[in-house]
DNA sequence: AGCGGAACCGGAATCCGATTCCGCTACACT
DNA sequence: AGTGTAGCGGAATCGGATTCCGGTTCCGCT
C-alpha cells in the first residue's frame, strides 16, 4: 500500500478541496472537486469515503489547533482569564480556519478531541471560580452551550469580519462574569441531559448530512 | 382564478408540508408532501414554486405571531422588563412552532416584519436603558445577533425542550444588564455593517437554498 | 341544461449531483 | 523485462428535485 502516486493524488485532492470549502462552502461539489484536482471522481471516492470524511481531513489540523490553544491557554494565562481567552482564542481560530467548525465538531473523528476539550475547559471554568472571575453557578454545560453557538456565529458572519461574533462573545462572557447570585432564571442543564443532546445532534448528522 | 378545487388542494399540500416538516425536518421530500396531500408532484409545484416558498408559506403564521408577542409585551409588560420578555417569547414561540425559524427569517416574506420587529425592539432596548435595566451601550444590533443565535439555538435543541436554550439566554441576558462601565473589550457594530451581513445572508440563502 | 376553454391535475420525463462499479494502467518488486 | 495488484478514470447507477404536457374539471355565459 501507499503507493507514491496514491499520495500525491490524495494531497492534490486534500488541496482541491480546501479550495472548493473557500470557494462553495461545505456542500462543494464532488465531481468540482476530482476537477479541480485533476483526477477522477473514482479516485476522490477511493481516498475519502464520502464528503463527510474529505471534511474531516480538512478540518483535522483546526482541531489539533484548538487542543493547542486550550493548553496554551492552560500554560501562558493566569487562572482567571484562562476560560475568557480559550473562547476568544478558539474564535478566532475558527474564523482564520477556512472550514466551518459548525459541521465538523459532530464528525466522530472530533470526539477524542472534544472530550480532551471538555476536561480542559471545565478545569478553566473552576479555575475562574476559584479567581472569582466566574460566576460559581456555571456548568461545563453552558460553556458547552457557548462554545456551540460561538462557531455557529462565527461561521454565519465568516465574510464579515470578527466585529460580530466579538462583539457578542464579549456581551456572553460578561454575563458569565460573578454577579448578585440567584439572578438565573433557567437551572442549569445537567450532564446527562447535555451529553444526551449532543448524541442526537451527531445522530442526526449521520443520518442526513446534507 | 381561486377554484374551489385548487383551494383545497392547496389547503391539503400545506397540511401535508407541515406535518413532514414535523418528522423530517427542512429537507422533506417533495413527493412525500404530495403523497401526503394525496395529490401529485404537479400541484404542488403549482402552488408553491420550490420547496423554499412552501417554507416560507408554513412559517408564515409564525412571523405573525412574533409580531403579536412584541405588541403584548409593549403593551402589558414594564418598559425595564420589556426587552427581555420579548426575547424569553420569541424563543418560546420559535421552540413550540413546528418550523424552524433559521431558514424562514431571511426569506424575502419574512422582511417587513423583520423591519417592524426592529423599530419594536429598538424601543424595548431605549426602555430598558431609560429605567436602567438593560446597559447604556447596547446596541440594536447587537440585540439582532442576540436573536440570531438564540433562533439557531433553539432550533438546534428542538427535541430537548426548553431547558439548555433558557439558560443560554438567561446567562446572555445577564450580560446585557448594566453593570462596571468599559467592560466590552470589542466596540458595537454600527448598523451599517449589520445591515450589509444581513443582506449577505439572505443573497447567500438565494443562491444556495440548501 | 349545455358549452368553451382557462385553470388544474397527475405523474412521466428530465436534470443534476453523489456514489458505485469495473476494465484498464502503471507502479513496485523480482 | 515480466507480473501481480493497488490505483486510476470515468461511465453507469441512483435518488430526489423540478419541469412538462396530455387529459380532466370547474366556472361563467348563453
Amino acid at each position: 500500500m501507499s503507493r507514491s502516486d496514491a499520495l500525491r493524488n490524495r494531497q492534490r485532492v486534500l488541496d482541491a478541496a480546501i479550495e472548493a470549502y473557500a470557494d462553495d462552502g461545505p456542500g462543494f461539489g464532488m465531481h468540482d472537486v476530482a476537477r479541480r484536482a485533476r483526477v477522477g471522481v473514482g479516485t476522490v471516492y477511493r481516498h475519502f469515503a464520502d464528503r463527510e470524511e474529505l471534511v474531516d481531513a480538512i478540518a483535522r489540523p483546526f482541531f489539533d489547533q484548538t487542543l493547542m490553544i486550550a493548553h496554551a491557554a492552560l500554560r501562558d494565562t493566569p487562572p482567571g482569564e484562562r476560560f475568557a481567552m480559550f473562547v476568544r482564542a478558539f474564535a478566532t481560530a475558527q474564523a482564520d480556519h477556512g472550514v466551518s467548525g459548525h459541521c465538523s465538531w459532530d464528525s466522530p473523528a472530533a470526539q477524542p478531541v472534544r472530550a480532551e476539550l471538555r476536561e480542559l475547559v471545565t478545569g478553566f471554568i473552576e479555575d475562574g471560580q476559584e479567581a472569582g472571575t466566574i460566576r460559581g453557578d456555571l456548568t461545563r454545560e453552558d460553556a458547552s452551550a457557548i462554545l456551540l453557538t460561538t462557531t455557529i456565529l462565527v461561521d454565519a458572519t465568516r465574510e464579515h469580519g470578527p466585529g460580530i461574533w466579538r462583539r457578542h462573545l464579549d456581551l456572553m462572557l460578561d454575563g458569565v462574569r460573578p454577579g448578585p447570585p440567584e439572578r438565573l432564571a433557567a437551572p442549569p442543564v445537567g450532564r446527562a441531559a447535555w451529553d444526551e443532546f449532543v448524541r442526537a445532534r451527531a445522530r442526526r448528522a449521520v443520518d442526513r448530512p446534507r
